[in-house]
DNA sequence: CAGTATCCGGCCGGATACTG
DNA sequence: CAGTATCCGGCCGGATACTG
């Protein structure tokens, strides 16, 4: 509530939101949230699930997320080794944060629609 | 609500959260935005609240939030040309919202940490 | 299947110099 | 002051080849 003590600690670089802003900027850990938000899945699963993200940047993103407490591996050995990845309850929890934000973003499309369609129109004409 | 829905239009590529996940995940967006919500910054002023941002960065990023609409640029004309930045009323309901995530990422901090901890002293060793 | 290992072009962001 | 214009190194992410 109190807008200066939140800012003090979000100016710095290392502060505790930091690394949240630039998980939920990353190009693949939404993508990735949602598609597990149906259950575990195994890595060629999520592949096919999530159009356009390479092997490379899959396991990339899982281990970020994995890293964080958000996602969890499993490893099931066997004749036919398979590899399963779930949301933790950690995860599930941030899943909800995603919503709200989404949500934001949806209620007020318009708005930033009509905004660029300003600003591309020419609102710097009279700014230069 | 429903999961599917969302899940449906966010693994697009152009989906409305798209952009808002990307902004919020710019280095500089959130540092701004907070520095704004003190009322109208001039350029150097807010150079100086931010510590780090160069100043290419700090007129990218104002530029970037401008073309949203979250923020507005005035030109005071006279002897002493002034430039003036401040948040529209959609830049305000982004800081709330940036501030809802803020508090997740306060409020989950000590599991995040754990989380990387746990990963960092070797997790990984079992998954490999 | 579920990865690891390379190569490699493109963009991002910092430093520096210049302008109305 | 509030920018624009360049240069330039580093990282990010895709493509490709290889492995247990």
């Amino acid at each position: 509530m109190n807008g200066d003590s939140v800012q003090v600690h979000v100016l710095r670089d290392d502060h505790p939101g930091r690394r949240l802003f630039s998980l939920l900027g990353n190009r693949w850990v939404c993508p990735v949230i949602l598609a597990l938000e149906g259950g575990p899945r195994r890595h060629s699963e999520l592949r096919m699930m999530i159009g356009g993200v390479s092997q490379k940047m899959l396991t990339q993103t899982l281990r970020l997320l994995e890293e964080d407490g958000l996602v969890a591996r499993t490893i099931i050995a066997g004749p036919r080794r398979r590899v399963d990845y779930e949301l933790t309850p950690l995860g599930v929890s941030f899943g909800e944060l995603h919503a709200v934000i989404y949500r934001w973003a949806v209620r007020h499309e318009p708005e930033l629609a009509r905004a660029r369609a300003a600003y591309a129109a020419g609102a710097r004409k009279e700014a230069k």
